[in-house]
DNA sequence: AGCGACCTATTTAGGTCCGATATAGGTCGC
DNA sequence: GCGACCTATATCGGACCTAAATAGGTCGCT
């Protein structure tokens, strides 16, 4: 629907590119996919032979797959899933040394303030469709209100870490 | 660690309890899971006879699973995943029919409430660990921020729906 | 000019995990 | 008394991810 493409590029998508907030896909499924897809006349494929390298296949959505992917859209959509490995660290807080939560605030936050940044230079670089700028600023709302959270109660879980080995050079300057 | 458990009590408290809003694990991981864990010293399992039904499982975590968990949470974590059927299909509603795309939102914006709610629940019942306010506080904080940015921002998405069949019973009542 | 690091591009093997189902009795509401 | 749902464990098939193999190209640095 975006165009015609290769399987390389539709990873890129993925993995740093307009689905890259909301949707994981890796080599692993987009080439079988796209070998599947063809066979059921959803795609269309032309190679172009390349010297030293494999031939670049070019994919493109036939009217069938079209077709196909309006249908997809008009059944059931499932929930949406949240899955983070920081907030479910963060409830065991309490068997961690206070430098390691502190660390784990500041790398997530630090991924937070990555994403937000990629979403907000997307939305710079002008985006004609509507679709894509209300994406993008669903991102973008969902991102800011993270880090302000993140930055405004991070004492609260960082006071929550195992109180073994309180900051012991305090007031005693190296 | 949150005390001995089942594996379905396990799977409830990812289908429904506190890991449900950023975990994922359902029966065919759990029980092979649990059985592995037991193998490896990581869990102790006493099985309680109960008529009728199968053995009733109970597990503790050992001290060995204990430190396993604690080296888990020390290593490097994985960075959040999040996925949405709801914003992958936004970004072709100008393939979808008007009224599909209100559907949608409405669909969305439910569960985000029922979700928002479910949080705020477990919240208003008095929550004695910092840990646990944390995540829940976090949870709160983006879903409020999902749901005020589709209230606000619907009309963009649905405005860009597919321009075909105009809503045509205007100003012609039944 | 030469080196290393990274990019293009596809493919597949291995293992993990999910979704669904089977089983089977109990409880609760109507 | 009936149906719907809950407790509780277990497993199969299939989908998917991770990682690596392959191979040459480009870019920047010295």
């Amino acid at each position: 629907m975006l165009g015609d493409s290769t399987g390389y590029e539709i990873n890129k998508l993925f993995e740093d590119g307009l689905f890259s907030h909301f949707m994981d896909a890796s080599y692993g499924s987009i080439y079988p996919a796209l070998t599947r897809l063809t066979e059921q006349g959803m795609l269309t494929c032309t190679a172009e032979a390349q010297d030293g390298r494999p031939d670049k296949k070019v994919y493109s959505l036939t009217e069938q797959g079209r077709q196909a992917l309006r249908d997809a859209l008009m059944s059931p959509l499932s929930p949406d899933k949240y899955r983070s490995e920081f907030v479910f660290a963060s409830l065991f807080a309490s068997m961690l040394p206070g430098q390691r939560v502190k660390d784990m605030v500041d790398d997530h936050l630090a991924r937070c303030r990555e994403d937000l940044a990629r979403i907000e230079e997307a939305l710079a670089s002008g985006t004609d469709q509507a679709s894509k700028r209300f994406v993008l600023g669903y991102g973008q709302v969902v991102m800011k209100a993270s880090i302000e959270y993140l930055e405004k109660h991070r004492q609260d879980i960082e006071a929550a870490a195992s109180p073994e080995a309180a900051p012991d050079g305090a007031g005693i300057p190296a």
